[in-house]
DNA sequence: TTTGTCACG
DNA sequence: ACGTACGTGACAAAC
């Protein structure tokens, strides 16, 4: 008969990880919970000879179990890094033995495991169910025993349907009851107060279940009678939140979980990898390793060398190397690239890895290092070369030639990979890489945060320097095969250059304008906070939304319209709502505004100018946003004040770096709407732009069926509502709820939208199907974005999904133009020799300053580039303005 | 560190 | 029946 084998991976991995001391291996690698997870694997292949195995992962941080309860797992701890590092070491272990593993977005492994089971019953196969989670015993049948750990990993209890019986009284199923009516504080499942495991057994053996037991509650006494009355929706609650869903869409079969045995090489080259030289022994696999993958050999045995000027043998070996490099990393410290210390730069051939300090390269001795760095020549590959190239730019380091960076790559290849996914560890792990420690692992984090010894500092960077050469071996070929491999080298490469030079340059700010305007906001948020405090009739820390709920909901009385998941509401959208009731909220929007200005603008910006200069640096992050636009950081330059007259003033400060000069913008029109007329085809929104109609009206005069001069404001500013929908995925909820209208009125705009531009309704019914094809959507140069909620059964996030399968070929496209705006606006300055020079970027807006004699020219210049990035079916077009800061360039 | 709020496109 | 507009970053308060 069949025998299958069903682990719960984050049940046992968390198990192991606080069972085992803590292991590490030579570089800093946490190896416990792989350990832990081995052991017991080994012997549950020992001894049960499974027919079938399987591994289930939980897979993403919202489960269907998050819809109806938001609190779900949450007072759960953060997993911590030194256990997350360990499961992509634990799956790639996984692929070393041959054993499969599931996972499925939007499911926990209980329920992936929980469908197994029923299939094993169907199919009359015996299934151990291996967990450390005593709600598995919930799957327990004649066919299905279920093991649950006991202190350690490698001892387990088993527990079939008898078994249960005979320990707790209660048949299988019942085991949800227990938890519905105790609750389980690590999922934070509530349960009923006071109920423990003893109260619940009691409860169950009397009437059997949580329904029972509610409807009988009438039966019980005093305070429990009391808490079971009160508890009954959380009991119900719990009881669903227990319950294992057992018909999981899964996507792998029953086949595919066969288990034919490990091969001895591969797992050998596994555990020599993870260094558990114990286990090699026991298994017999000493002499299997030797040769298995020359790469991860040679990782392990990196000769590094590092170079002071002193060192003459150094740097003999560095110059002669230098030919032979493949690639670099240079160790950046500090989140502002602007404000960091470059620790030392290595650079690795296949034979030898140099490590040279920084103070090094400065020294004279270091000068062909130097100029090799600053070879344009000399191609580099290396990770996060733009806030490299920042940080030695501050120290006096030029470095040019920069080819291929894998952090770049990385973004392409996967843009809504997490921070640690992007590490150079967290590629590796990806690779199949032979493991690099991450940095906090080596570093630590915050307060702790630390660099060790030279020796072992030194090893980290050269390691990582050589996984770098190795991850963009890989990292080529997926760009090729993507077909993104233009995207990478004619744009996004070249842009990494053109935004350091941005950057390097910062843009001029006037202190003195913005102190003038800190000052007289001092006085209007100080006379609004005392008329606050007379208003409520008492003082209190209105920047405190917990206070200033209390002050509004309970000392004033006001309605509450929207709570929040830790207390009242009260955001703009709230107090507006507010304002017919009370007196006091026009004041305290008003206080909000001033005093965000305050913070944000007036004292966050003045932090930011450097005294010397007088210029503020932002950093631009080109691999952040999930649609391939920039972001900025440090201060963010992309979301200074205009839509309201006060905020708008701060464009005052800034101001172009040299006497005479001018600031100039441009900003495109209507980019979103242009691009969707292109990606959709639509002939009537084609039309509009063909004809350069003012956009909003022809919605208005078509969603509205009047004339366009019979449109008015009203309509005007609904169908522009409408039209922001259509480019955000459209649904009638948000536009209600943006225009203030019922969902039904909603709803009727939208048909009415899609009756009129079919071609729109076409492409957005279109791009959810393909996303659901291919599992991913692509803009127009083809940056992709990968989808997987698309299939989720979650209603939330599936259509989340199908929201952002609309929005990110359209945003990702005008992303995509404005950057190669950028980069053929960078080329023309440089090709026609000009002074003037690119400052900011702000989404869909280009900031210049321009010296007097080149107004004319970049007035005509600048809109023609822009214009000409890229030919769509309908026209581009950017307006441009001047003027002697960013205020007046409007 | 997380949450609520608000600034931008 | 479900319950949301897309993409960001900074700040103050609360935990």
């Amino acid at each position: 008969m069949d025998k299958w084998i069903l682990i719960d991976g984050n049940s046992i991995a968390n198990r192991a990880f606080y069972a085992m001391p803590p292991l590490t291996n030579a570089s800093g690698l946490h190896t416990n919970a792989v350990y832990g997870f081995t052991t017991m694997l080994l012997k549950l292949l020992e001894e049960e000879k499974p027919t079938h195995m399987l591994v289930a992962f939980d897979a993403g941080k919202v489960t269907f179990r998050h819809e109806g309860y938001g609190d779900y797992k949450g007072g759960r701890q953060k997993t911590p890094s030194e256990l997350s590092e360990q499961f992509p070491l634990i799956k790639e272990l996984l692929k070393s033995f041959g054993i499969s593993q599931f996972e499925l977005s939007g499911y926990e492994a209980d329920d992936i495991i929980g469908t197994l089971t029923r299939m094993a019953d169907e199919q009359g196969a015996e299934a151990l169910v291996v967990s450390g989670d005593k709600d598995m015993l919930q799957l327990a049948s004649n066919q299905v025993t279920v093991a649950i750990t006991r202190k350690g990993v490698s001892e387990v209890e088993r527990y079939s349907p008898a078994e249960i019986q005979e320990k707790y009284g209660l048949v299988p199923l019942q085991i949800i009851d227990l938890k519905g009516l105790m609750g389980d504080t690590s999922d934070n499942i509530p349960g009923i107060p006071g109920v423990g495991e003893k109260t619940a057994l009691k409860l169950l053996h009397e009437y059997g279940s949580v329904e029972q037991v509610l409807e009988h509650s009438g039966d019980l006494k005093g305070k429990m009678k009391e808490k079971v009355e009160q508890h009954k929706d959380d009991a119900i609650m719990s009881k669903k939140l227990a319950t294992i869903f057992r018909e999981v869409p899964l996507e792998q079969g029953v086949e595919e979980m066969k288990y034919s045995g490990y091969e001895k090489p591969v797992l050998a080259e596994a555990f020599r990898k993870l260094e558990f030289k114990s286990l090699m022994e026991r298994l017999d696999l000493t002499g299997e390793a030797v040769g298995a993958e020359g790469a991860a050999q040679e990782a392990a045995n990196l000769t590094i060398v590092s170079v002071t000027a002193e060192d003459d043998d150094a740097l003999a070996s560095l110059a002669s190397m230098l030919p032979k490099v493949e690639s670099i990393y240079s160790e950046v410290i500090g989140d502002n690239p602007h404000q960091s210390e470059t620790v030392a730069i290595a650079v690795a051939s296949p034979d030898v890895i140099h490590v040279v300090p920084l103070a090094e390269v400065q020294t004279e001795a270091l000068g062909f290092f130097r100029e090799w760095l600053a070879s344009a020549d000399a191609s580099k590959t290396g990770f996060d070369m733009h806030r490299v190239e920042l940080s030695l730019a501050w120290h006096g380091v030029s470095i040019k030639g920069i080819a291929f960076d894998v952090q770049l790559a990385a973004y392409l290849l996967d843009p809504t990979s997490t921070d640690s996914a992007q590490t150079i560890s967290g590629l590796c792990g990806k690779y199949g890489l032979p493991g690099v420690a991450s940095d906090e692992a080596v570093y630590g984090k915050g307060a702790k945060f630390k660099l060790p010894e030279t020796e072992a500092l030194h090893a980290f960077i050269a390691a990582k320097a050589d996984a770098v050469r190795h991850l963009a071996d890989k990292q080529r070929a997926e760009l090729e095969k993507s077909g993104m491999y233009k995207l990478y080298y004619d744009l996004e490469q070249p842009l990494s250059r053109v935004l350091a030079g941005m950057e390097l340059q910062g843009i001029k700010a006037d202190a003195s304008v913005i102190e003038q305007l800190g000052a007289e906001l001092e006085g209007r948020v100080l006379e609004l906070k005392g008329k606050i405090y007379e208003l409520a009739g008492m003082e209190f820390n209105i920047g405190s939304p917990k206070q200033l709920g209390e002050v509004l909901f309970e000392k004033l009385g006001l309605p509450v319209k929207k709570k929040t998941k830790t207390g009242y509401s009260t955001d703009a959208d709230v107090l507006e709502e507010l304002a017919p009731y009370h007196d006091i909220i026009p004041s305290i929007l008003m206080y909000r505004q001033l005093s965000k200005l305050q913070s944000t603008y007036v004292e966050g910006l003045l932090k930011e100018i450097r005294p010397n200069t007088g210029h503020i640096h932002t950093f631009y992050r080109q691999t952040i946003a999930a649609t391939g636009r920039l972001s900025s950081q440090y201060p963010n330059l992309q979301n200074i004040p205009i839509r309201l007259e006060e905020g708008r003033k701060i464009r005052k400060a800034f101001v172009p770096s040299e006497p005479g000069w001018y600031m100039l913008a441009a900003d495109y029109s209507q980019i979103e709407l242009r691009v969707l007329a292109h990606i959709s085809g639509d002939q009537g929104l084609k039309d509009a732009f063909l004809h350069d109609m003012d956009i909003h009206t022809k919605t208005a005069s078509d969603v509205f069926g009047v004339q366009p001069e019979d449109v008015d404001s009203n309509m005007r500013r609904q169908a522009k509502a409408v039209n922001f929908g259509i480019v955000y995925g459209i649904s009638d909820f948000g536009l209600s709820n943006n225009l203030g209208i019922t969902r039904k009125e909603a709803a009727q705009f939208i048909e009415q939208y899609f009756a009129a531009f079919q071609g729109v309704r076409k492409y957005m019914d279109d791009i959810v199907m393909q996303a659901r094809h291919d599992g991913y959507v692509t803009t127009l140069l083809e940056r992709r974005r990968y989808l997987p909620e698309i299939k989720a059964s979650n209603f939330n996030l599936r259509s989340f999904a199908e929201r952002t399968a609309m929005n990110t070929p359209i945003q990702g496209t005008a992303a995509d133009i404005i950057k190669l705006a950028m980069v053929k606006m960078d080329q023309e300055l440089r090709n026609r020799g000009l002074k003037s020079r690119m400052l900011l970027q702000v989404h869909d807006e280009l900031v210049f300053e321009v010296p007097e004699d080149e107004l004319e020219m970049m007035k005509s210049l600048v809109p023609e580039v822009m214009e000409s990035a890229i030919e769509l079916d309908v026209p581009l077009k950017a307006d441009v303005s001047y003027g002697h800061n960013w205020y007046e360039a409007k």
